[in-house]
DNA sequence: GTGAAAGCGCTAACAA
DNA sequence: TTGTTAGCGCTTTCAC
């Protein structure tokens, strides 16, 4: 059997509300009383049952944390800053992956909820209005992250996309690169993110008088990068393009294996440069120029948001910007002959 | 307020114990009272509180994970198998990462247990008696899994190590390789995992009649692979190696990334081979050739085994082995002039 | 087939 | 400072 708080106050010889303000430290117990307690603890080794805790507090101390696939390198980075603040504040994190598809989203809001999570975090890649109706039915503490949709007016947090674009694109114009490509996953959404960062794109290109062009992909995983591969670069050719600024790390990871396995040479054929500044992105060779997004952050900045929130702090600001940071690597060289 | 058993028995004009009946489908409940009951919940919204319920019925679906790091590719994978796993069987993942950080372990032992989670899941990199001590002791299902250490007699999962060890060699050699060398992370310990990899290895050396040589790395993360380098690369001239096997991925990726910087070719000038196969092994250019560990599937079988455990079912085998692959890709060249 | 009542392990008034 | 008691929301005997 487990040992429960009635076990500890008979061998304490105390009530067990005189055990429970030892262990909660709620109210002021006598110096000899106390004692006596903790030793009855200590010797049975009892573990407050924190269901039991929780039923009657109404506090579980357990965030719902709803992604799109752990696998991906930044949606694991995020879940670290998620766990780690979490845990500094003394929550817990369930996890759950519902690797794209929302009817298993709708499924998990509600089976968190009925284990009386306190907050949910939703990393998605889809634009799921259900999903969040139905979170925001429960007026339960929440925060949305999505790196392709922006939607809604609901508490997220990210960088600003619009400047960070324009910075990267000023950089590679700062090396020379007359004619740019942006490669990006097509939508015609407006409230996508990749329109944000196309317009961050133009904005650099028209100040500076280049030329800039579009490619609309099919995709944006590694795979889809290397499977476009041999459009794109067809492309490049042809429109004399030396610089193929792709939307996501992931495209521009898939396009460099793909020139490798060509016999293309980065930079020295094509620069490429990415968008997010994953892990991969300062592993591979060459070493990726890329957008610093701090996933890590995101995640942190994300969780304390949602704490906040569960101790009815009121939140300045429901869209939290973070800072970006262009990361100058191997992968983009200097134009020289200009 | 959140709407309760209470308020369905009352809107449905039933007590309390039918309402639960027809939730649980626990004993037979007259048809038409079944469905006032159901319309109740329906219009109630009601969703039951699994704290409550965990209470009474001691059950709280909850299975503790204990990683070292979330952020390491093959523990994300593992993960991925876990989490899976455990929702078809209707348990929810409360994932703690520990960075190595043998007190953080021990706590989260403790916070788990008082979390009443019905199983507990250690990814370890460490040799770590107390933490395992500590589990056991609360007689709770276990399962360890430790890619690097093997001391316990306990349950766990993974390949034969010594079998692929040898098997990757074999490979090496059929490739005309003649001179190899082994690098691994040294520990002078008789219960390591690489003990056993290396045993794999000098047997199909010995079968073989081939050089097969040892260099003990100081650690086994991408950074040490790169950061040993030259001392590496220069052991390999000096003993006119045409192979390195690695004993991890990452220290294989880490020397690529080394060679690369350095102007030498993979595998042209040198081939290189890994252990793990984990995901960036066959993103990485040229692609790692490696030994396929089913991280995967070793989440999967290891949550499938703690819930046996929970289900009272004797484990036939604690030690359950999963087979492995060899990867052969481009990191690993034919030698041709021989 | 249904309801009343006890109780899971704990916290938090309320009294003393 | 301490003990008694009610009750968190639910399941599960035990009667009927």
């Amino acid at each position: 059997m487990t040992t429960t708080i009635k076990d500890v106050a008979r061998l304490a010889g105390v009530s067990i509300s005189t055990v429970s303000r030892v262990i909660n430290n709620s109210k002021p117990v006598s110096p000899e009383v106390r004692k006596r307690v903790l030793e009855a603890i200590e010797l049975l080794d009892y573990k407050p049952n924190e269901v039991a805790r929780s039923l009657v507090t109404r506090k579980s101390n357990l965030i719902g944390v709803i992604v799109t696939d752990i696998g991906n390198f930044y949606v694991a980075e995020m879940v670290r800053g998620i766990e780690e603040i979490g845990r500094m504040y003394n929550y817990d994190i369930i996890l759950s992956s519902s690797y794209g598809n929302i009817d298993a989203e709708l499924k998990f809001v509600k089976f968190l909820t009925r284990k009386q999570v306190e907050g949910i975090l939703l990393i998605s890649e889809r634009d799921d209005n259900e999903v969040v109706d139905e979170i925001q039915n429960y007026k339960i503490p929440f925060i949305y992250i999505n790196r392709y949709y922006n939607r809604y007016n609901l508490p997220t947090v990210s960088i600003d996309n619009s400047r960070a674009s324009t910075a990267m694109t000023e950089y590679l114009i700062e090396l020379g690169h007359e004619n740019l490509l942006y490669v990006t996953y097509g939508n015609d959404d407006n409230y996508s993110v990749e329109r944000k960062k196309i317009e961050g794109y133009n904005k650099a290109i028209k100040d500076k008088g280049k030329n800039g062009l579009i490619y609309y992909a099919k995709g944006f995983t590694i795979e889809d990068g290397y499977n476009m591969g041999d459009s794109i670069i067809d492309f490049t050719r042809k429109n004399n393009i030396s610089v193929i600024f792709c939307g996501h790390d992931e495209l521009a990871i898939g396009l460099m294996s793909y020139c490798y396995d060509k016999g293309i040479s980065v930079p020295e054929d094509i620069s490429i440069c990415g968008y997010g500044d994953e892990r991969i992105a300062s592993i591979y060779r060459p070493r990726l120029t890329t957008v610093r997004e701090p996933f890590y952050d995101t995640g942190a900045v994300a969780i304390r948001s949602v704490i906040k929130q569960i101790n009815g702090e009121q939140l300045e600001d429901n869209k939290l910007l973070l800072p970006f940071q262009i990361m100058k690597r191997e992968s983009c060289a200097r134009i020289k002959d200009k």
